[in-house]
DNA sequence: AGTCCGACCCGAACGC
DNA sequence: TGCGTTCGGGTCGGAC
């Protein structure tokens, strides 16, 4: 399930390749893909773009191209981009680009859950501006920043940190890991954390999402680097999907919990609710 | 306004 | 073994 550390891994790897190529070539053949615009419609926009970069803001990965159209691709939880594609023959291909240069560009997504929108030019910041607030390694992500977000808010902070509107990227896995980092229980309203906690927090967000970039993602059952390759970070989860195992600070067996309607994993004597 | 919950999907894991 | 059922994950929209 791409979170903002395995959306970068991607991005990392596709804008070397993609940088200065033009779609030649586009078949979307998920309706879904779109919606609710129809997909030849899109295909067709696409069709003679040339793409400048590809960026990303949190879970978004943006191809900005030189029109000053973007495409935003939000992957959600099995989206994945192949390049150069694989042979052919793989399942649940949903989309292909032929690039100017005879290589092609493929997305797969098992659960069909992922999202493809082109934008006019000018209408990417609002676009994002009302969807998600700042980047975790962006300067103005300060712990009075992350304390305003969470003022008032009676939601369980983890929760609060799902909401892409409080810092962008972080989701299920990578805001278990930070909450344990930060020795903070996942179910204490949001609002009620004492400013010290928020500055811990603040820095597990960054240390956690650090390490996944580093090791270039996780990988579950789903995700792949853009190259086809499994990231390294899977083995490396302190807390998440590690039920019964020993918490590596205390040793004291992890649990799990339903936290905002999530699998939720702590250590019950690291992170205490009181 | 803040919060919660169902819908969207489908493969894997689980229960019988 | 084989079948049916449940679950999960991010985001949105509707309900409270």
């Amino acid at each position: 399930m791409p979170e903002l550390p395995e959306v970068e891994t991607i991005r990392s790897r596709l804008a070397p390749a993609l940088a200065g190529r033009t779609f030649a070539d586009v078949e979307i053949l998920d309706g879904r893909l779109t919606r609710p615009e129809a997909p030849e419609a899109v295909a067709a926009e696409l069709l003679g773009e040339t793409v400048e970069d590809v960026r990303r803001r949190g879970k978004y990965l943006i191809f900005a191209f030189a029109s000053g159209r973007h495409l935003l691709s939000h992957l959600r939880m099995t989206g994945r981009f192949e390049h150069p594609a694989a042979p052919e023959g793989r399942p649940h291909v949903r989309a292909r680009v032929g690039l100017d240069d005879g290589s092609e560009l493929v997305y797969r997504d098992t659960r069909r859950f992922g999202t493809w929108l082109l934008l006019e030019p000018g209408e990417l910041d609002a676009y994002l501006a009302e969807r998600i607030g700042g980047e975790p390694f962006d300067a103005a992500f300060t712990t009075a920043a992350l304390a305003r977000a969470f003022e008032g808010r009676r939601a369980p902070v983890k929760g609060a940190l799902l909401d892409q509107r409080a810092v962008a990227g972080v989701g299920n896995i990578y805001a278990d890991e930070a909450l344990w980092r930060a020795r903070i229980h996942p179910l204490r309203p949001a609002g009620e954390l004492e400013r010290r906690e928020i500055a811990s927090l603040r820095t597990a967000i960054r240390k956690a999402l650090e390490l996944g970039i580093e090791r270039q993602g996780a990988t579950l059952s789903d995700y792949r680097g853009a190259d086809g390759r499994p990231g390294r970070m899977q083995t490396a989860f302190r807390v998440y999907g590690r039920g019964g195992e020993p918490c590596p600070r205390c040793g004291t067996p992890i649990e799990k919990i339903r936290a905002a309607g999530r699998g939720t994993w702590l250590c019950p004597s690291c992170q205490r609710r009181g």
